[in-house]
DNA sequence: AATAAACTGTCGCCAAATAGACAATTGGAT
DNA sequence: ATCCAATTGTCTATTTGGCGACAGTTTATT
């Protein structure tokens, strides 16, 4: 693949650009890019490990299926997020589901290119710590947030963080305010993300629009004041 | 420190007995005992990383402050856990609080010896990465849960936690179910964890009381059947 | 232009959980 | 033996959110 056609998007992942320019190369040529069909799964909770992977462009949902059958969504996977990284590194099967929203492109990096490049160059291994550290950061602030914050801050939250893609903020960071933001998702998946139901989402989000923080379309919110929904995600 | 005498207490966790013996016998040799008096605190969310920490003896408790100042227990620590992985690995500030609850004694892996440790042999790596990868499925689990259990099943999936130690278990796994289990735990304690409220906890194990599952005692719950309440926690 | 499908807006009812209050019980300390 | 603090048990009132129902709106398709 081409390094310069896919610079640009891989760069959008913190850490992917923090790796030495060296090995963002290697990565690139190494890896074999991937179409994946709109409602396809790329992988299922318990599949064998076969590889990591770049959303290079598209759209992917991970969830889970609870025991009654009913989908969790943990997230949805923005263009230039890694991912597949936990069953990479200990080889045990896929934690969630992962479904093609619409057409993808993926870049690949296979279990054996990966274990070659490693065994070759022992020296990379921190990098890909980080990416684990990173992954885990995230879920423990997950965690924090599911039990702390109202369902309403919760929302706020999530708006947030799909409108600034889902890699982990460093601490204290100013989001970047220009302007309105349109987020494309409907109040049905954004009750799956909460674990909660539509009309609750629906009436929270009236609320939210009341206050001019961000106007609800058919299946489209913009958002007005993010700097505002951020003080409410503390609450 | 004495090998022999760490040994069996180190044995306890799934993922140093995985290790070889060898990386065994340099963790002992190079990591320092570390008393910690009941009340005070580890380190807090937020500090300096110092480094890599395993449980001899005593109890920790790891918790976290919502801005309304109440605390959410993330989980108590048992002898033979290791934890402080992250900020070890990325170099980020602690992401919990660690409070003794008991007296406690630790063996420390300072960041000096740890980074020498894998200089020296970069073959470690994937061990550790192993230690990291355990931590995010154990993360993932409990999101999992907290999102499509009952409460009541919270609960019980929590006594189970507290009686077998918090190491991830192998799916499928059998629980040892010789007998009694004495958990000594609060009420309070225990809606805390599940970020419910004392009274609610009360009335559930009031339930479970009333099915024969357990026994509520003054500070602490006597487990009868475990199995029942593993089949009761995935619902 | 007509139709179907997906999504939104809003009822009202019900179950679950929270929170305050207070009595009763237990265990440790003096 | 007595007292105190921590913990449990159990009431209430109130809030929150889930869920069924259904009308209205938007978008895509033919």
């Amino acid at each position: 693949m081409e390094f310069d056609l896919l610079l640009p998007t891989l760069q959008q992942s913190q850490w992917f650009s923090s790796l030495p320019i060296e090995l963002q190369q290697t990565i690139v040529t190494t890896g074999t890019t991937k179409q994946l069909k709109q409602g396809h799964y790329l992988h299922r909770k318990g599949d064998k490990v076969d590889g990591l992977y770049c959303l290079i462009s598209g759209k992917l949902r991970v969830s889970n299926l609870t025991l009654a059958g009913q989908e969790l969504i943990l997230t949805w996977l923005q263009v230039g997020n890694w991912f597949g990284e936990i069953s990479m590194f200990d080889g045990l099967p896929r934690t969630h589901d992962a479904i093609a929203e619409q057409d993808c492109i993926l870049l690949k990096l296979s279990n054996q290119d990966f274990e070659q490049l490693l065994a070759k160059q022992p020296n990379l291994y921190p990098h890909f710590m980080r990416l684990l550290c990173q992954r885990v950061r995230t879920t423990f602030k997950l965690i924090d947030e599911m039990a702390s914050l109202s369902l309403k801050g919760q929302l706020c939250r999530r708006l947030l963080l799909l409108a600034e893609g889902l890699e982990l903020w460093p601490t204290g960071s100013i989001i970047s305010d220009a302007g309105l933001f349109k987020l494309t998702i409907s109040q049905e998946s954004l009750a799956l993300m909460l674990h909660s139901s539509r009309q609750t989402v629906n009436k929270i989000l009236k609320e939210l629009q009341a206050e001019g923080l961000l106007k609800v379309h058919y299946g489209q919110i913009t958002l007005f004041d993010k700097s505002r929904l951020l003080s409410l995600s503390q609450v």
